[in-house]
DNA sequence: GGAGCGTTTAACAATTTTGTTAAGCGACAA
DNA sequence: TTGTCGCTTAACAAAATTGTTAAACGCTCC
């Protein structure tokens, strides 16, 4: 039990599966990226249920970490809206498509999702944009809807990439550098 | 060869991909909810990817020409911006997996992108935006960006509605509000 | 050199999914 | 009534995917 190469059959799985976006791999297509025998998935995995399992439940971890690491600093709102932006953007720009996966997951067959309260940190962090809004830096709304604009404005354009890059004609360093103006973009779209 | 038929399974396919948002449907899954022999798939479209490639360009195409009918509208810019959230959203509550599924066929296998051109009305919507910034009525910023942040808005909460249910921990019915209301806020957060 | 470990190879079995074919059924129309 | 048409049934074939097993290979460490 080598627990570096169960690493790489994981880690390559979710290249697969998070960057390149091919939500439909083989557990084949997974062996072969990594450079090893199929065999050796079932060794480490037993089976791609298995697999995927892990490899789901670490993308749910990540996000949520994710999201206490940025919300949990002590900073003032600007700056900890900063913060998130940066923390998100590195995940999404590694990962575009971390959270199609979980999409797509969730939605197949009889996926169920575990009923979570909200987190302490998620509530707080609501409490924090509403007095925000009070101070008048940013617009008046329920404050879930802020955070999910700020969410979409981060996540869409980058999940979506290949339909946007079509759709205005650019190339993929042009969209790459698109992305790359979409901090101050937001930035400018949400606070007044 | 009945056409009501076979648009009853396509309807029926893109039902499950892009309502259900079952990626992972199989061909036996299709003809069990359409309620007919797995033989008349192949019958009418005698291949899986056949039937496949015909939903896609579909998509494709309802995609495209609900964005040129909302553009395409001689009105304010104001009420072109609300007819177009009209539109998007209505498909968006109906079909609110079909642009998932589009991004995972693109980036399935050997897929391969045509490289059309903007949109003549694409490109003259652009100028519109541009006009509309000089007269200060919403921020200014690449126009580009104005209709993604757009696209996000409307689009992000609805296809990740089963992740943001949970992190919210709220209802199907209260999300359900909560998407009621994101027509008022989008416009709120990108008219100054 | 021999033992142990991680991995590969290879051969299969089992299962799932897809594609094909021919016969038959029921309704409706000529 | 006799066809024909749309569809089903059933039986298979073919292919793809997944899971299992045993033997062997190349290390490294003793």
């Amino acid at each position: 039990m080598e627990k570096a190469t169960e690493e790489l059959i994981k880690e390559t799985a979710k290249d697969i599966f998070f960057k390149q976006g091919n939500l439909h791999a083989t557990t084949q297509d997974i062996a072969d990226a990594a450079g090893v025998n199929r065999s050796l998935l079932n060794y480490y995995f037993r089976s791609r249920d298995l697999l995927f399992e892990q490899v789901y439940n670490e993308a749910v971890q990540s996000k949520r970490s994710q999201l206490d690491e940025a919300l949990d600093a002590d900073l003032p709102f600007r700056e900890k809206v900063e913060r998130f932006i940066d923390v998100y953007l590195r995940d999404m720009r590694k990962y575009p498509f971390k959270e199609a996966f979980l999409i797509s997951e969730i939605n197949h067959k009889d996926f169920v999702l575990k009923n979570k309260k909200k987190s302490a940190k998620l509530i707080s962090f609501l409490d924090e944009i509403a007095a925000e809004m009070k101070k008048g830096t940013i617009r008046t709304m329920d404050p879930m809807h802020f955070l999910v604009n700020l969410f979409s404005m981060l996540s869409y354009p980058i999940i979506m990439s290949p339909l946007y890059q079509q759709l205005f004609n650019l190339s993929h360093t042009r969209y790459e550098n698109f992305i790359d103006e979409r901090k101050d973009i937001i930035l400018q779209s949400i606070f007044i």
